[in-house]
DNA sequence: CAGCGTGTTGAGGA
DNA sequence: TTCCTCAACACGCT
């Protein structure tokens, strides 16, 4: 489930395997469904002889910069996993679909259960300016984020608060899970329309919060998400609301409801987020 | 066996 | 044109 905590925790990860430094030596494409941008020989051509000179992230987006001023961008989508290995694999080569073979003897896998995941090549002179990440909004560890920016960018807009929190062309990584845990923390009813919300100061600053915390505890692990083989988050411990239908309010003792909105499961305590 | 899911896109409707 | 909703993507798990 990689929201933005999740997928800084799996830059902070590789950076602490020390890939920046790497070199890649071949590339193996096992299945090219990932590929969106580039030929299995154009990624070759792209990649191999490069050095990983440095890692960043641009909303979801995994950003990793070569010597030969290229950059990979990667996408993990719902079940994307990224890891830094050994020759030797360290999970479930069935969801294998590309090897980075690196110097050190060391590898870097991309494994997807689901094959949503994408991986594009572009060069990095020209990364800012492709459209799908152009379009991504700055997000709420950006030092421009606060309430002002949140009212101006999503004040407008006649959609579920829920819905604007989740669309990365307004603020970017938050994804389902944390999208609850904020709205709850704020006291926000998931419905709200944004033209109705007082306090986006308080908005901003608990998107902030808990992404900030989450990275600290290595993100949540629910469903197959993993930062690395063994690896697992400890945000889960601290969820309030997300997945806890029919258990009290931690704040208010109330029943923690489950509703559908914009098509995504959404759980909010009714007492506390009131419309 | 049917239904559900962490993210995003694009088609189609208003 | 612009905004919004929802199915689809592919697979494992309950």
């Amino acid at each position: 489930m990689p929201e933005l905590p999740e997928v800084q925790t799996v830059i902070n990860l590789l950076k602490a395997k020390k890939l920046i430094g790497l070199r890649i030596s071949d590339v193996n494409v096992i299945k090219s469904k990932l590929l969106k941008n580039v030929s299995i020989l154009g990624l070759k051509k792209a990649t191999i002889g490069a050095k990983i000179t440095s890692l960043n992230r641009i909303g979801k987006n995994i950003i990793i910069n070569l010597s030969n001023k290229k950059s990979i961008v990667i996408h993990l989508r719902m079940e994307g996993k990224l890891f830094l290995e050994g020759i030797k694999p360290e999970w479930n080569t069935k969801h294998l679909m590309l090897e980075f073979i690196l110097t050190q003897h060391k590898v870097l896998r991309y494994y997807d259960t689901r094959m949503f995941g994408t991986l594009h090549v572009y060069d990095q002179k020209n990364l800012l300016n492709q459209l799908h990440i152009k379009k991504i909004a700055i997000d709420p560890l950006n030092v421009k984020f606060n309430g002002e920016y949140l009212k101006k960018a999503i004040t407008n807009k006649n959609k579920p608060i829920k819905t604007c929190l989740l669309d990365q062309t307004l603020v970017s990584g938050i994804g389902n899970i944390y999208c609850d845990e904020i709205l709850f923390a704020a006291k926000i009813h998931p419905l709200t329309k944004p033209k109705d919300i007082k306090n986006f100061n308080v908005l901003a600053q608990k998107s902030t919060e808990i992404l900030k915390k989450a990275i600290k505890l290595k993100g949540t692990t629910v469903f197959s998400y993993h930062s690395a083989p063994n690896t697992s988050g400890s945000f889960q411990k601290y969820l309030a609301v997300y997945g806890r239908t029919h258990q009290k309010c931690v704040r208010c003792k109330t029943m923690i409801k489950k509703i559908v909105v914009g098509g995504r499961g959404t759980y909010f305590c009714p007492n506390c987020q009131r419309l």
